[in-house]
DNA sequence: TGGTCATATGACCAACTGGTCACATCTTGA
DNA sequence: TCAAGATGTGACCAGTTGGTCATATGACCA
């Protein structure tokens, strides 16, 4: 936990080292993020940066848990469509929901990014626990699914969550390897309208290639045998 | 390129500095390899080490190379199938060979693994090279298999070669995540025989799921006919 | 034997890291 | 006005890194 002192900070001067902190992890891993550069570029002397987080893995890990907190705030910024729609309508409103905040927040979502799929810097049971809860959460998912017809009924519910889980980590991938030129250059400000829409274009071709392959099949399972 | 004197070392010598620099790059990421740690590992004094390659950069490159070569040597060991079996059955033969490769030779794979999929330690062409070479290379399959009509007509020729290159990562992925301690524990030994078909039938479900999601429709798209 | 050349070596270097701490400065309340 | 406590600061520390180089070693040949 940062100390109070940080908490007590000037809005401003708080604001100004999360943002220099945040690109930092964003475009390099863990190692890379030197402290001395860190304060140096966020106008503070080291000691104090030192006087907020006891260590440099603290300031990480609070970094991510923002993360994690303004994803959550995020969707629940409107009301969640009802469970009704069925499952592949809902992994669609989900992949919106995720786009919409990657771009309106890319650094952060990349720190984020970074910490579940990337290289792990140091073994942390909260790192590694939100990555099994993501697993958790769609293996959930995926049984109600088969109950509900949506999914095949033959699916290693273990298995399939394991692909989705990487599924959404490749669309965020995705959007690193083909925009990621574009991302480095201007590496704050937002991604152009045209590119979005492209992306989640190809986001959507994907979603349905998913759905056949783990979808029911409305002619194959009824009747004859494969 | 590795200087003479590094070819001119006794067979004994050479592979054992090998194999130290496989471990250490297979286990960690780039940055976290210390030369001098490995020429002590290694036997060998860091003077040596720098007579032998050029930079660190160097010896790097040269195992990732090696990778990529041994596993051409493997692939080659044998006949492949003739294309006429189908996509699907030529990926999954190439996947089987993966797999044996993984196996046969985990670190090795390992770093190559590293070096396409994990972040990038330095800019470089020839690793840059070789990942768009893979899609190119499904590129070329999957155009095959829409004209033999394997695949489905409709797909996104770029965006499924991307898919099915993820695809194939998260083969290694997957090996590494639920073997992964296992992996580190008994770091050199092989895989237990159980815990290696667990994973093939898992890849073979994966596999699957790929067919049903971007293979020809035998029902859906032409109105019964099979 | 002496000379030449490839090879081996580890002390050494500058640059950097994460982290500390004695001290300077500011804010607050009396 | 002064004292006390909170906050800011950057020189400093030990440790590590990638990389160098003067010197030592040993194999080969005359």
């Amino acid at each position: 936990m940062p100390s109070d002192t940080f908490y007590n900070l000037p809005d401003e001067k708080r604001e100004k080292l999360l943002r220099t902190a945040i690109d930092a992890f964003a475009i390099a891993p863990y190692e890379h993020v030197s402290m001395s550069q860190l304060a140096q570029r966020a106008g503070i002397a080291k000691g104090s940066l030192y006087q907020y987080f006891t260590d440099k893995r603290e300031l990480y890990l609070y970094l991510v848990q923002l993360a994690a907190d303004e994803k959550l705030a995020y969707l629940q910024r409107v009301e969640p469509p009802s469970p009704d729609i069925g499952m592949f309508a809902y992994l669609r409103w989900l992949t919106e929901q995720t786009l919409d905040f990657q771009f309106a927040n890319p650094n952060l979502y990349q720190v984020a990014y970074r910490a579940l799929y990337g290289d792990r810097p140091f073994p942390d049971a909260s790192l590694q626990g939100a990555q099994e809860a993501g697993i958790h959460y769609f293996e959930g998912l995926i049984t109600q699914g088969i109950a509900r017809g949506d999914l095949r009924s033959d699916l290693d519910i273990e298995l399939t969550a394991l692909l989705i889980s990487n599924f959404f980590s490749q669309v965020g991938n995705y959007i690193v390897d083909t925009l990621g030129k574009e991302t480095f250059d201007r590496s704050r400000g937002p991604l152009g309208k045209e590119a979005q829409s492209q992306i989640r274009q190809a986001i959507g071709t994907l979603l349905d290639l998913l759905e056949r392959g783990i979808g029911a099949q409305q002619h194959d399972d009824t009747g004859e045998n494969k």
